[in-house]
DNA sequence: AATATTCATCGTAATATTGCAATGAAACGA
DNA sequence: TCGTTTCATTGCAATATTACGATGAATATT
């Protein structure tokens, strides 16, 4: 198999699971707060930053541009990217409800 | 490959990681959200609420109780699963600190 | 004791993920 | 124009993930 059966749960767990997905690569998360400290936005800098080879940078980016997180954009030989805030504030939405759902009092454990 | 270079990034990096790699997965968001709603714990309803087969459940059961999101309390023949509030409190600070960085004013994208 | 129930574990097939070297494509500078 | 820089894409090897059938271990029921 390999991949999850995404017919059987809700759009929500689904959407969370996507969210979730792309956090789980420190390599991303890495990037994604390279990207809000310097808010100035990055390009090649996270190469250099993170310890990763271009091409393994790239294809992270792609992945985070691929689910709206982050935004890219063309400066001569170089690309700027950073995070795109309304996408970013939707997926914390989605993300923070679920972490928030109230601890039930535990009957056994 | 097929496995993060872990020795590269920052304790929390990782650990933002470990936990997000855990909600990438429909199955064990369902999960979740099941012992959340009933607040008493379950064990095989799961199988019948969730439409995956009980050795899958089982083993999505296993990685929650191995990053120490629940507990499971041996009934009888039964086995009784529920939210660890503590860690589940812990892991919730980790990734809302992570989730909450303050938004850069975009400088280019 | 024999059977049934409940759950964990093992083994396996299909697919996904991670990271990199090699190579392209586009824009810049000399 | 030619080389340089910057980034994307392709192709690949190693490993991880997902889901399941078959089986095992433990307790309960009869």
């Amino acid at each position: 198999m390999g991949l999850a059966k995404t017919e059987i749960f809700t759009d929500e767990q689904n959407q969370i699971a996507l969210f979730a997905k792309v956090f789980g690569n420190p390599a991303r998360v890495a990037i994604l707060q390279h990207l809000f400290k310097t808010n100035a936005c990055i390009c090649g800098d996270l190469v250099d930053e993170i310890g990763l080879a271009q091409p393994t940078i790239s294809q992270h980016l792609k992945e985070l541009k691929h689910l709206g997180l982050i935004k890219g954009n063309v400066e001569g030989t170089s690309v700027c990217y950073c995070i795109d805030p309304e996408n970013w504030t939707k997926m914390k939405k989605v993300m923070t409800t679920f972490l928030n759902t109230d601890l039930p009092e535990p009957d056994c454990c």
